[in-house]
DNA sequence: CTCGAATGCGCG
DNA sequence: AAAGCGCGCATTCGAG
């Protein structure tokens, strides 16, 4: 319990003489300073969380936080004053103006020498991602102005809820990255052994890809027929008589020949060989973890985006490589139809909310009688989301606009905002990025006088594609926020469980993480999270519970649910 | 040699 | 070659 006269913010940043905190009470004034050193700020970080549970302030959490883990200390709050000031620049609820005068803020987020990618030891200092300013001077006057901007803006508790979410969001990268998610190297390596035959000694290709390669050319009559560069390849079909214009999977698939076969089997495996092979297991996998770098807002749209390691990527083939520690459980958890539901509750679409409760989205819509079939549910439904014009996903839009016209005309004006050149907001006020100067240009030429057929194709064809842009934007950002506000309220729930007693020496996760389920991954819509065996349960109802609080906080009363598919297993593999 | 574009494929 | 959004990464290849 926080002491009355605890501070409600504590600022850190750093001074001539080193680190120095600064101690905010509720109104934003300071009330004291704390100066530190390196060595001797984690354990003043933990005995100011335990006794005020403030919330952090500091210019980017990699930064701070990364170091403070490692040390063994964990915070429950942050404002992380770079993502916010990216959120705050852009956002339509913000008044023009308010954020004038910030300098260094749009840098790119520090990144730690010790911890990155072997690249990043090439470069000199001058090249190496410094992060934004961390003087405290700086960093104070950037907090006072982005509370400023808060206060003065169209929706300060709507933008209070996305910056709150967001900086969670940061500690959440870095815990992930801490803990690590579990990996059985040896399961991997089965796994690439069993497809792809024994790792050749000398690098080369493993037998099984040969001999996949061996058949392509056997049936092309081209015993040296290059397997791996486009254009070469594209030749040999075509001497080959498969008149195709490109050597993608599915355009292949449509020909009828016997190299075809032998082709998309090479193509698979050669794939898997070089995305998640023996050398990305070198590279990425140590000591049972993987440990990715997660990038917090890394996309316009505010989902996160990952650095090295391919961690948005991972193909479901080697989901079983993803294993609990001894004793330990994985809880595997998505939404289903993520997306459509918190379309649902943003238009406040009684109707599609009522398709979507308590089971599949699209089975509800073809319930309802809008379409035939689930497939023609989902096909109406993702284009109308990403704004498909042809084929049947654009012949079943007039039905979909009369079942649910209020969804339907939430991103129908997205899209219109956007053709015209301007900007939409998400639920909580993420803003969209205005057109580029030469997407502007281009519009106000093609309505001149002497604008030539070229302009003005050109023009429509940008504009729609802006509109499907800003489209989809508003659902997919807003998407974002609901997940980031189910991963902060989980996070919160599991650190509440009672930690095991029993000796769990076993784990790897780091000291923060030892006694306690965590969360180990998220990828937009799903969460793992690694538990005790004893706590496994509690955990999956803590995912559970987390997703009906993030829909209460975001969208209130509006009765719309988010259905989640939740296992508890030793690996990721699903059913 | 480095760098960017193009291609293809993995994920949501 | 996708129709229809958002990404990252490996590979090849031509330009400088």
């Amino acid at each position: 319990m926080p002491r009355p006269d605890a501070p409600s913010w504590i600022v850190v940043g750093r001074t001539d003489g080193g680190v120095v905190a600064a101690l905010l009470d509720a109104d934003g004034a300071e009330t004291g300073r704390h100066p530190l050193t390196a060595s001797d700020l984690p354990g003043w970080v933990a005995e100011r969380e335990a006794a005020d549970a403030p919330r952090w302030v500091w210019n980017d959490t990699p930064q701070w936080y990364a170091s403070l883990l490692r040390a063994g200390v964990r915070v429950g709050r942050c404002h992380d004053l770079r993502l916010c000031h990216a959120i705050l620049r852009s956002s339509a609820y913000v008044v023009r103006g308010a954020m004038r005068g910030a300098g260094g803020w749009d840098a790119a987020p520090f990144v730690a020498v010790a911890d990155s990618a072997p690249a990043l030891f090439d470069l000199d200092g001058a090249e190496r991602p410094a992060g934004p300013p961390d003087d405290l001077d700086e960093v104070l006057a950037e907090f006072a102005r982005q509370r400023g901007a808060v206060a003065s803006s169209a929706d300060p508790s709507r933008l209070r809820l996305l910056l709150a979410a967001e900086s969670a969001g940061a500690l959440i990268a870095e815990e992930l990255r801490a803990a690590g998610l579990p990996w059985d190297a040896a399961a991997h390596d089965r796994i690439l052994v069993d497809l792809l035959g024994e790792r050749p000694p000398g690098g080369g290709q493993p037998e099984k890809l040969a001999a996949a390669a061996a058949r392509v050319r056997a049936a092309l009559g081209d015993p040296t027929a290059s397997l791996d560069s486009q254009p070469k390849l594209l030749r040999s079909l075509h001497r080959a008589g498969v008149l195709v214009e490109s050597t993608s999977r599915w355009e292949l698939a449509e020909h009828q020949h016997p190299a075809i076969d032998p082709l998309l089997e090479y193509k698979k495996l050669a794939r898997l060989l070089s995305a998640n092979g023996w050398a990305w297991l070198d590279e990425w996998v140590a000591g049972g973890r993987f440990r990715p770098v997660f990038v917090p807002g890394g996309v316009v749209t505010g989902r996160w985006a990952s650095s090295g390691g391919g961690a948005l990527q991972l193909p479901r083939q080697l989901r079983e490589a993803v294993r609990a520690d001894p004793g330990w459980k994985l809880v595997v958890a998505d939404v289903a139809q993520l997306e459509p539901r918190v379309l649902a509750a943003m238009s406040s679409d009684t109707a599609l909310a009522a398709a979507a409760r308590g089971r599949d989205l699209y089975a509800g819509i073809v319930e309802s009688g809008a379409v035939p079939s689930r497939q023609q549910a989902k096909i109406a439904l993702l284009g109308a989301m990403y704004g498909a014009t042809t084929g049947e996903s654009g012949r079943l839009m007039p039905r979909l606009r009369r079942a649910y016209p209020r969804a339907m005309g939430l991103v129908d004006d997205a899209a219109r905002t956007g053709e015209d050149g301007g900007v939409v907001s998400t639920w909580l006020g993420r803003t969209s990025p205005p057109p580029s100067e030469a997407w502007a240009a281009a519009q106000s030429q093609a309505t001149e006088a002497e604008a030539s057929g070229a302009d003005e194709t050109r023009a429509r064809r940008w504009a729609r594609d802006r509109g499907r842009f800003t489209r989809n934007f508003v659902v997919q950002g807003t998407a974002a926020e609901w997940a980031l506000a189910w991963m902060a309220d989980l996070r919160s729930r599991l650190h509440a469980m009672p930690p095991v007693v029993e000796d769990l020496a076993a784990s790897r996760s780091g000291p923060v993480f030892a006694r306690r389920p965590h969360l180990a991954f998220f990828l937009h819509d799903e969460v793992i999270v690694h538990a005790p065996a004893s706590l496994a349960d509690s955990a999956a109802q803590a995912v559970t519970d987390a997703a009906a609080a993030a829909g209460r906080l975001l969208f209130g009363d509006f009765p719309v649910d988010f259905l989640l598919d939740v296992h508890i297993a030793d690996s990721a593999l699903k059913g």
